[in-house]
DNA sequence: TTTGTAGTTCCAAATAATGAAACTGAGTTT
DNA sequence: AAACTCAGTTTCATTATTTGGAACTACAAA
């Protein structure tokens, strides 16, 4: 992808071997990469050396390292949304009862951040983390709708157009035609277009200045629900944005920010 | 700390960024840094291109990247412990209603993989992600105790060995008997070394080679339960600890493992 | 023993990182 | 308005690091 001296590939590296969803071994790496044999064989050594990767000596084996989990936690705690939206996620929830995401965009890709189950209890690093195709998941498109027009032509040019289902939009027209809608109605719909059955309402998250941060959404099955009845969160689900939005930019200068690490560790 | 090359002092430019529990300009990593002006704000650059990093233009200020969220999220679903330990964790949580925690030994430190906690539902990354002092606390104890005799001495001699309370170990030589003790007996106990009325018993994760791999803990506090209580959990802890780390050893080579990451994503 | 496979090391050539110094530009003081 | 800060950015000759073909090792299979 890009290339930025020796950090670009030691980042491509690292993103090759959490490409493979498993434990990899040198020759597959080597085999899916550019790298030459010494020269990915040292990034290895080093990244592992690092911490960044984690090597299993027994089965000879490379995976994402620990040190990203701990680096993970910071980039999550000191982003300037998701511990700000947090409490709203929750209420949120509460309210409706149904999932609630709080997704971010990370090159042009959706990011969930946070995530509330409508079921189960909260699953931690296996849900948020998880990353999702933007051009058909309410988030992805109430995200893309508020880019600045450069950004939004580099992200819909972007955009896989997999047809996950019969009402994937498909096409750059189609997904466009939609984000206009999106951005002059204020939110966006997912109906039925990355998964049978499961429909969704999704706002931007906006700075007053207009910036996109994010967005969150509510997610419904057809099952249980029928579109019109989701739509009723519509008002609810948009304040919350606002709010969170108006939050999140209050914290100009935290100085002192009222860091949502602080919560009692009492591990041991 | 470590100085392999370009990658090692860009992993240094990260930690720092992330050691600042907020947002940060560029003069106030510059003074904290030995890096020359140009040479720190390249690495800023080239990391933020490449989504390790964050900036905020509006505050010119970097933060830890969403790309690490990503990546963490690779790290901990691929990891050889956490997604196995996952049900092992509900079921001691729910069994024992107390506070579980699984950790593993990052640069002599403990890492917080996931934990179930008694009272609240589960809080995401400010959990999951957390760092803490190994010398005073069960599992870091716990862990140490059977890391083999060169990784030992050095874990030993890296703690920093601070006095958070009138029972925590502050030398070298009282958390070496410690350690042997915990060694022949098979678990580690925290009475209140950490933080007063929290205590602890844990148990070590091993390989049937005896490499260690983690540790699991189950947490009370003296308001409710005094230690003997505590430590009748010590045999089915134990027992939960060997069944983790019998099934970390099978996946020896998974080919197609039954990824904690399939569930159903159903976010839009 | 031979052949093959997977991983590791070497070192001269190619490339990228370095950092002092100069520059920019928005804001402030004289 | 000119001079001055201060924070951030760019330049470029020098220096140090990365590079990668090829040779090597270790082990397993034929």
């Amino acid at each position: 992808m890009a290339g930025d001296g020796t950090i670009g590939k030691a980042c491509d590296v690292l993103d090759q071997v959490a490409a493979f969803a498993r434990p990899v071994r040198f020759a597959e790496l080597l085999e899916s990469s550019n790298f030459p044999k010494a020269t990915l064989y040292r990034f290895l050594q080093t990244l592992t050396n690092q911490g960044m990767l984690s090597y299993d000596p027994d089965r000879q084996t490379y995976t994402p390292g620990l040190r990203l989990v701990r680096l993970a936690h910071a980039a999550w705690t000191q982003s300037s949304l998701a511990p700000i939206a947090r409490p709203f996620l929750d209420a949120l929830s509460r309210e409706t009862g149904e999932t609630v995401h709080l997704a971010q965009l990370d090159s042009n890709q959706v990011l969930y951040v946070d995530k509330r189950n409508a079921a189960q209890p909260i699953e931690m690093y296996s849900q948020a983390g998880k990353v999702g195709p933007a051009y058909c998941t309410g988030v992805g498109k109430a995200m893309m709708a508020f880019l600045d027009e450069a950004a939004l032509d580099r992200a819909v040019s972007q955009q896989s157009y997999h047809r996950f289902t019969d009402k994937t939009l498909t096409s750059e027209a189609a997904l466009r035609a939609d984000l206009h809608l999106i951005r002059s109605r204020g939110y966006a719909v997912d109906d039925e277009e990355h998964e049978p059955g499961i429909i969704c309402i999704a706002c931007p998250i906006l700075t007053s200045g207009g910036r996109m941060l994010g967005a969150i959404s509510v997610t419904g099955s057809t099952e249980r629900m029928n579109f019109d009845q989701l739509e009723t969160w519509v008002p609810r689900v948009r304040r919350v944005a606002e709010q969170i939005g108006a939050e999140a930019q209050a914290w100009r200068f935290p100085e002192t920010r009222p860091s949502a690490d602080t919560d009692r560790m009492q591990a041991t």
